[in-house]
DNA sequence: CCTCCACTGGAAACCTAGGCTC
DNA sequence: GAGCCTAGGTTTCCAGTGGAGG
């Protein structure tokens, strides 16, 4: 790795040392050879796929489980070792894969699965460009390329949740008929993998039925799985003795709390030891821990807030200025500062849908409270302190000039 | 027990920007 | 260039709804 090599010559010169020696390995895109406590996913999820190699079509699979419970992990690594294995066997297996919440719309979907496949090398006439057709012309074209090669497709899908959310289940209902279409030679099998354990209930049941001809669960990891996960990260990635028990155990604790996340618990190691190493000292220990916890929320926070349009912006200062934060209160704030910045305010049916945006981004809080006779409405509390607030602002004067009056 | 407030949140229509195809 | 397509943000319309006060 020559960017580590890199890495390290800048580091020692700017540090005299370095508690890094593999940064890469606590990055959200290493993936570990085995990962510890999920031998039974591993095995199981083999067996169903391994059918393909006898030139058979898989089951359609469905992996449950919240994030940070190495679903994504565990698929990659099966996969990964498959491909191998059937190029080794001279078998041809495509497996695209796609992340629909990355790629955001149902058309950018099919569109990277076009890509993944190869498509787009073939005759012009049949690409998927990444825009300009129906979703119906896309699809058929995806369906016959894979009919004409022969291919034996498995098509593996994560976040499926935010698309059926956002989209629908029209995509998954056509893949998983596609293979009444594809008669001779190929074929295409799915894997989904959701982050929500109700995303069922959302399909229709003759998607559900199909999707799901197998499907399984991954539990949570508990504190002590966490912390042994951690430490076996850590030898990989630290030097020795440079964290400390303690700083393992406590990032354990605090990953535990957010549902057995490991990437999140990963996610804090690094930072912490970014911290640490920026305060030059020669130990991870638990209060760089903690300050990486800090560091992470701002940060998201900061970069939301910053990406978002103006309005959500106004509606930010409005929920700020607002004394008891009831709907009605928040609009009219929003309202008279559209006024004041000369914009034309949006609807209160809109400024409803984006006070629960941030509600699901974690930037407020809000709850319906029914007041009787005097309607219902919500109580919005913001959770972001005023401080990162400014500072995400801070390229809009004119916005940051309300804060303070 | 009934009313009725001040909303909530679903559904559909509308609008705009972008792009393909012929 | 006309005539299609889609995505995505927004508006319009409106049927609910929990519970304090009557």
């Amino acid at each position: 790795m020559s960017d580590d090599l890199l890495d390290n010559i800048f580091e020692k010169a700017a540090a005299g040392k370095t508690l890094v020696k593999n940064r890469r390995t606590l990055t959200i895109d290493y993936v570990p050879e085995k990962l510890p406590f999920r031998d039974e996913e591993t095995k199981t999820i083999a067996q169903a796929l391994s059918i393909v190699l006898r030139k058979a079509r898989p089951s359609n699979l469905l992996l449950f489980g919240k994030p940070g419970t190495g679903k994504t992990a565990v698929a990659k690594n099966v996969i990964e070792r498959l491909h191998k294995k059937a190029r080794e066997l001279g078998i041809e297996v495509i497996v695209p894969f796609v992340n629909t919440k990355t790629a955001n719309t149902a058309y950018k979907v099919l569109y990277e699965i076009a890509k993944d496949m190869g498509i787009n090398k073939g005759e012009k006439k049949l690409q998927v460009h990444f825009t300009g057709l129906s979703m119906g012309e896309a699809t058929d074209r995806i369906l016959d390329f894979i009919q004409k090669k022969k291919f034996y497709v498995i098509l593996v899908m994560d976040e499926i949740d935010s698309l059926v959310d956002k989209n629908g289940d029209d995509i998954l209902y056509n893949f998983t008929r596609a293979n009444e279409r594809i008669s001779e030679g190929g074929f295409i099998s799915l894997i989904g993998i959701s982050n929500s354990l109700t995303f069922k209930d959302k399909l229709d049941p003759r998607v559900r039925s199909s999707l799901s001809e197998e499907e399984m669960v991954f539990n949570p990891y508990t504190i002590e799985q966490l912390q042994k996960i951690l430490s076996d990260r850590a030898k990989l990635a630290f030097n020795d003795e440079v964290v400390s028990d303690a700083a393992i155990n406590l990032c354990a604790a605090m990953a535990g709390k957010e549902n057995g996340d490991a990437r999140r618990a990963i996610d804090l190691l690094r930072v912490a030891a970014e911290i640490a190493e920026r305060e030059r000292v020669s130990k991870v220990e638990e209060k760089h821990i903690r300050l990486a916890q800090e560091k992470i929320e701002k940060d998201t926070n900061y970069e939301v807030l910053k990406n978002s349009t103006a309005h959500t912006k106004l509606v930010i200062l409005a929920i700020i200025k607002s004394k008891n934060g009831n709907t009605g209160e928040v609009y009219e704030t929003y309202s008279s500062l559209c006024s004041l910045s000369e914009q034309e305010p949006l609807t209160q049916r809109r400024i409803t849908q984006i006070i629960s945006e941030l509600d699901q981004l974690g930037l407020i809080t809000s709850n319906v409270v029914s007041q009787g006779r005097y309607g219902r409405s919500q109580r919005i509390k913001i959770t972001v302190p005023t401080l990162t607030i400014k500072e995400a602002l801070k390229d809009d004067p004119i916005l940051l000039h309300y804060i303070d009056n």
